[in-house]
DNA sequence: CCGGGCTATTCATTGTGTGAATAGATGCGG
DNA sequence: CCGCATCTATTCACACAATGAATAGCCCGG
């Protein structure tokens, strides 16, 4: 799940250039990341070089040139795959909070660990409360009532997660240190 | 949770060399992507150009030199103030599936869309199958099974996630399209 | 004594992400 | 009508992340 993929589906709605590539994509993705201009145009670069757009014109209309681009075969076949398939499943589980766990073993103790994993549970259950108020303002986009639901349901996977690991630590302490 | 910080949690249980750190990270650590030579040594410097870490000897035993690294005092406040503190919320949501299900409504409609969700679903449902078999296995070791369960737990997230959003594709349709 | 395998590091390259700089055009206040 | 902010559009310089291959010393078996 690349920017250069989600570039591809944009593009798919027709041609454009690069700045309304960014302001599409900010705005059908209101609660992710701001797409960066660099990143737009090094990535339009990447692929033209794999042939999966190319530019069609240059205008210049209102200001400075814009370099137009359109989707090749190649790209609508790319994007036609990639949509089809389910997101491979990574071979690797990152687990950030098993890490830190793990690390504050090592460096601090068992007795540190607990604690740190307690904090991280009541941080959790903050920034659940948060999400359950933006999800019943009534300002809120249907997006935006979809992303804080698939927030709200990760942070509690990781509260039950933090709750299996709160019993283990002790386990989990004699395990890393023999 | 950077490979940086990592590294100085390794380097908390006393000086290492590069090539140690790699398989003490590769063993603390069996479920992440293992650590590639050029991320190690890399991370290292930029760690000694930060005052995090410092060179304290270069040994030659069986083998070609080594450069053994310590934690300095700015380091280990920097991992204390790091382990201290529970991972800072981001403030945007990614969500993969959702950036998926919205370009397939843009590209292919609406009822693809339904196709994606209901695909993706099952394939979800292989993989919980996976998670759990290798949490029965009798060899698997207990970091090994907090890494399933962290992964079935966030993967139950995913389906929730997808059983509202399959609720409300048509809804979805609406808004983008409009 | 030589080559295959282990230890340890380096290098080249590509991709990802950020922030600032540049530059033309429009609009608006004085 | 001059100057200056603002919008549009792109580029640049830089840091970090990640991969794969290359290098090089040493040990051990045949």
């Amino acid at each position: 799940m690349s920017n250069a993929h989600v570039m591809l589906g944009l593009l798919s709605r027709g041609q454009q250039h690069g700045y309304d590539l960014k302001r599409a994509h900010d705005e059908q993705f209101p609660a992710a990341r701001p797409l960066a201009y660099g990143q737009v145009y090094a990535t339009l670069q990447r692929l033209e070089k794999q042939g999966l757009v190319e530019p069609v014109t240059v205008e210049r209309v209102d200001g400075p040139d814009r370099t137009v681009y359109a989707l090749t075969d190649a790209g609508r076949t790319e994007l036609a795959d990639w949509l089809d398939s389910p997101e491979p499943p990574s071979p690797y589980v990152s687990n950030p909070l098993a890490v830190k766990v793990t690390l504050t073993i090592l460096a601090a103790g068992e007795q540190e660990a607990h604690t740190y994993l307690r904090r991280q549970r009541a941080a959790h259950l903050d920034r659940m409360r948060d999400y359950t108020r933006t999800k019943t303002e009534p300002s809120s986009s249907l997006p935006q009532v979809l992303a804080a639901d698939y927030a709200l349901a990760h942070l509690d996977a990781d509260l039950r997660w933090i709750d299996t690991a709160l019993q283990r630590v002790g386990a989990l302490t004699k395990e890393i240190t023999s």
